[in-house]
DNA sequence: GAGCACTGC
């Protein structure tokens, strides 16, 4: 058994303040017993009256053009802030507040909490737009919020975003492309629009940065100690949280195995403490599953009955009623221990978890730009990510975390957060993105945080060989601005662009939006060969996309059965994502002009259009190869067709593939077969000028 | 013979 020791509690700390900025620091503990909105500010510099907290803000917002505001879950921050905009009058004169968040649900809630609260209707005053769903009503609604890819989306048509008058972006400081992104311009409007007030909502540690960033120290025009207009120097306010402590607990020693490790702490958390379910926090459904082995092992071994206890796996592979379970109450005498991925940290919250076991590890997603490979590796996490995870444990009652590695790693090792996604990825949808928005030089746009030029000059080969960008790499007209008019990978729009010209975008529509989602499959970690079974029912000589079309044609054909679904092993929630993308991308296809037409399972133009996008992607079987070894046409990497793949063992000698991932070896994911002189006539420029001594077999 | 997590007019 690991051994623990506390040193004492983690509180948050306050931010230093920025020279020249204003900081205040809010306790909002005196709010828990008269409501919220009532609290003492401590002035950290200039002398000010003393503020609630509503006033400090508003005051902040009004005299600052950006602030950051400091705080943690509970604090109310992100409901309460749009309310104080609102009745302060910012949302006065047809203008609008906007609030964005990085995922869809918490737009959701956050947005239906704000409208309770108001006592409003829903989707007219208070309202809300993700994909698929715009709840709110032009000239009536003063308070919306987002998800900050509708926003980027926005923006293409109205770049300055005149109808808003406060924009809040919320959870900044978890980094997401699309954050990035938006940081980024909305510095680049505010020197157009001196009118328009940031609000950035951050965890503390990345505060600082954020601030840095925003912080222009452009003298204002006007008279010498004129005021004129906000103060371009960001203000940091920060707001204490409504959690409960969290006992911090480390290992005294670095563990070598952490999923002994857990089961270990798991167990003696089990004996020690007599009530409250445990989360444990590990890297993915492989260790997830051991882990739960190893527990039900032990603890039969302990002589704790099996029927003791309640553990329960959660990742996002597993279906909606196999998640739900981590919701449902803990049945009476039983204690609930979930094993979890990622998933919890974040995305799904689970109430009644009062111990927390942090192993101290994720998968991450890396992006190497030169070998243009995608690959998940189990990594450290950051202190952020530790603190978040810890925070869970929190939420009903004061709680423990145990962290199996060493305060020693955590204080000196740890670093303090996160790669940003943007320096984790492939670039290419965030560049075209950008080239829609206007701004041409991708290489000197005022990032937080700059990717890396080889990762950006590779964004700009892939989409100048697609034909979306000219020589001057600037968008190609109409090709380019269509592409970057479709919300798709642009892989997949230049195909769906091909298909109109090819007489097959009904087919090739259907593809898309497959091809855009996870999977449509169920994983049963034991039905392995009935999901194989399952497939072969559906199963395409050409490949996987065509199988894809003979699922979704049986799909229609059932009715849209969720019973249908469950017997053939597809995932019922993906095939109404299927149905939703395919609409949206039929609205759009139509406002582009390009007409919906079926080729009739002629799935030689369907193939033609697949590789007018995928056609870098194109592999050769090698000959005498008894593993099913390919090459990669462009730069003889060895890759292999993926295990789930329709194709694989059947190794056709050319093929396409849609994207690579990497593990031991480089797999091919979702491939179809080719005849290689269709590559040639897709893309002569990219065959000619990257592979000159490439020998066609005709 | 194998899958972190989100997301988008």
């Amino acid at each position: 058994m690991a051994n623990f020791w506390k040193p004492g509690t983690e509180r948050p700390r306050l931010v230093d303040d920025e020279e020249g900025g204003v900081l205040f620091h809010y306790s909002s503990s005196s709010a828990y017993s008269s409501g919220f909105g009532y609290g003492s500010i401590e002035k950290q510099r200039k002398r000010l009256p003393i503020y609630k907290y509503r006033d400090a803000i508003l005051y902040l917002v009004e005299t600052h053009s950006t602030t950051i505001i400091v705080g943690e879950t509970g604090s109310g921050k992100t409901t309460q802030i749009p309310q104080y905009l609102k009745e302060a009058g910012w949302a006065d004169g047809g203008r609008v507040i906007a609030c964005t968040q990085p995922r869809r649900l918490a737009v959701q809630s956050v947005a239906s909490r704000v409208a309770e609260e108001m006592g409003v209707k829903f989707g007219e005053e208070v309202g809300y737009t993700i994909r698929f769903e715009d709840i709110t009503t032009e000239g009536i609604t003063r308070i919306k919020f987002l998800t900050d890819g509708v926003l980027i989306r926005e923006m293409m048509d109205d770049p300055l975003l005149t109808k808003y008058s406060v924009i809040m972006v919320d959870e900044a400081h978890e980094r997401s492309i699309s954050t990035d992104i938006i940081l980024g311009l909305l510095k680049k409007i505010q020197q157009r629009r001196p009118d328009l007030h940031l609000i950035i909502s951050s965890a503390t540690i990345e505060a600082k940065s954020i601030a840095a960033f925003f912080e222009t120290r452009r003298r204002r025009p006007g008279l010498e100690g004129e005021e004129l207009g906000p103060k371009p120097v960001p203000a940091i306010l920060s707001v204490e949280g409504r959690g409960f402590n969290v006992e911090i607990n480390y290992v005294e020693e670095a563990v070598l195995d952490y999923l002994r490790a857990a089961v270990s702490t798991v167990l003696s958390i089990l004996d020690q403490e007599s009530i409250g379910d445990i989360l444990v926090f590990l890297t993915g459904q492989d260790d997830i599953d051991a882990t739960i082995q190893l527990l039900n092992e032990e603890a039969y071994d302990n002589g704790r009955k099996s029927s003791d206890l309640l553990v329960l796996p959660l990742y996002s592979g597993l279906s909606r009623a196999e998640q739900d379970l981590v919701f449902s109450p803990t049945p009476r005498g039983k204690r609930k221990v979930v094993m979890s991925t990622n998933i919890a940290e974040t995305s799904l919250t689970l109430e009644g978890i009062v111990y927390v076991v942090d192993c101290g590890f994720s998968k991450q997603q890396f992006y190497d730009p030169i070998s243009d490979i995608e690959s998940l590796v189990v990594a450290p996490i950051s202190k952020a990510s530790a603190r978040q995870r810890a925070g869970r444990a929190g939420r009903l009652q004061p709680g423990k975390c145990y962290r199996l590695y060493t305060e020693e790693y955590y204080t000196n090792e740890m670093s303090a957060v996160g790669i940003p996604e943007i320096q984790r990825s492939n670039l290419v949808s965030c560049v075209i993105q950008l080239k829609a928005l206007g701004i041409d030089n991708i290489l000197g746009f005022d990032w937080l945080a700059s990717p890396s030029p080889e990762a950006m000059i590779r964004a700009l080969e892939v989409l100048y060989s697609l034909g979306v960008l000219d020589d001057d790499a600037k968008l190609t007209s109409p090709i380019g601005f269509q592409v970057a008019e479709i919300p798709l990978d642009p892989m997949l729009s230049k195909m769906i662009l091909a298909s109109g010209q090819l007489g097959c975008s009904e087919e090739i529509v259907t593809i898309a939006a497959v091809l855009s989602i996870q999977s449509i499959w169920i994983s049963v970690r034991g039905a392995r060969k009935e999901l194989d079974e399952a497939k072969l029912r559906f199963a395409a000589a050409e490949g996987d996309h065509v199988t894809f079309l003979n699922v979704y044609k049986a799909f229609l054909l059932s009715g849209k059965s969720s019973k249908w679904c469950h017997k053939n092993y597809v995932n019922y929630h993906a095939m109404k994502k299927v149905i939703e993308i395919r609409e949206q991308l039929k609205r759009i296809m139509q406002r582009l002009g390009i007409g919906l037409k079926s080729c009739e399972w002629d799935m030689q133009v369907v193939r033609k259009a697949i590789i007018a996008g995928f056609f870098a992607n194109a592999c050769r079987l090698e000959a005498y190869s008894h593993d099913g070894k390919y090459k990669t046409v462009r730069s003889s990497k060895d890759v292999y067709i993926h295990p789930s793949s329709i194709l694989f063992r059947v190794n056709p000698k050319w093929v396409v593939y849609h994207a690579l991932v990497s593990t031991d070896r480089q797999y091919m994911r979702n491939v179809i077969s080719i005849d290689p002189s269709w590559l040639v006539e897709a893309a002569p420029h990219f065959y000619i000028s990257q592979a000159p001594d490439f020998k066609l077999a005709r």
